[in-house]
DNA sequence: ATGGTTGCTTAGCAA
């Protein structure tokens, strides 16, 4: 099974160039982030003559997450649901084939001290209880995402310019960490141990181009799963090229 | 130096 998650950026403005992926890469799972549209205007139907089921969590705007998938979707569950009354769009769950799989769009936090920042810890420390009582580490499962926290420092481009900015504070690595306690195996990681290999790269100041990344999209797996897993990639070339996502996609391969 | 780019929605926010 070929898993793959990618923060589209909008996926009205991304749609041909996501449907262009799915053609070339033919991943049997496309996890996406950011579609940023209600349910009802997703382009399903297109995905479906590219082969492709799709669950939808979306909203006006903002967020907005899906599953797209190969082989039918079962046993699907929206958000967090957890009680608290949040709005916000991050988060869907489906079983594919037996594996469950989850979609996540991790607050990005805006700023260090801010309340998008204590949103994002939190929603973090909520994502780790949701696993805690929804899910197995015994059993397999994948969480793939945009988790907006570079793990280690050679997830950066420049640790010491880093140092202390969203997206790399020790907060928010612990805060990952702690969700990785759960039995989450970084799969890019288990393949690949150079720095330098970043899935975001800012639209401004040329920071493609100079590789002026970070390392923010994840394809984690619980233990069992992750033995199984034979390669991992970031998709840079998905970057390159007129109107792109400011993210590459990443994929995961695992023995069926 | 607080810049710059993109998307959604239409001037300002979010990333």
């Amino acid at each position: 099974m070929k898993v793959a998650t990618w923060n589209v950026n909008s996926i009205r403005a991304r749609k041909e160039r996501v449907l262009g992926w799915l053609e070339r890469a033919q991943p049997d799972v496309l996890c996406l982030q950011e579609t940023k549209v209600e349910d009802a205007q997703f382009p399903r139907d297109e995905f479906r003559v590219a082969g492709y089921e799709v669950v939808l969590a979306g909203q006006k705007s903002y967020n907005g997450v899906a599953i797209a998938a190969r082989r039918p979707l079962t046993d699907v569950v929206r958000g967090l649901d957890d009680g608290t009354d949040d709005p916000q769009a991050r988060l869907i769950a489906a079983t594919i084939d037996g594996v469950r799989i989850l979609s996540a769009y991790v607050p990005n936090g805006q700023a260090v001290g801010s309340e998008k920042f204590s949103y994002k810890l939190a929603w973090l420390g909520r994502m780790r209880r949701y696993l805690d009582s929804r899910c197995d580490p015994q059993q397999p499962l994948v969480l793939a995402g945009d988790f907006n926290v570079a793990p280690e420092a050679i997830d950066v481009h420049d640790p010491r310019l880093w140092r202390g900015q969203v997206l790399f504070t020790v907060e928010e690595r612990a805060a990952l960490a702690q969700l990785r306690n759960f039995g989450l195996v970084d799969t890019y990681r288990r393949h690949h141990t150079e720095g330098g290999r970043f899935s975001w790269w800012d639209y401004r100041q040329l920071a493609f181009p100079k590789n002026l990344g970070v390392r923010i999209d994840h394809v984690f797996a619980t233990p069992p799963l992750a033995e199984q897993s034979l390669h991992a990639e970031i998709d840079r070339e998905a970057r390159k090229g007129e109107n792109p996502s400011d993210h590459a996609p990443v994929v995961a391969e695992f023995a069926d």
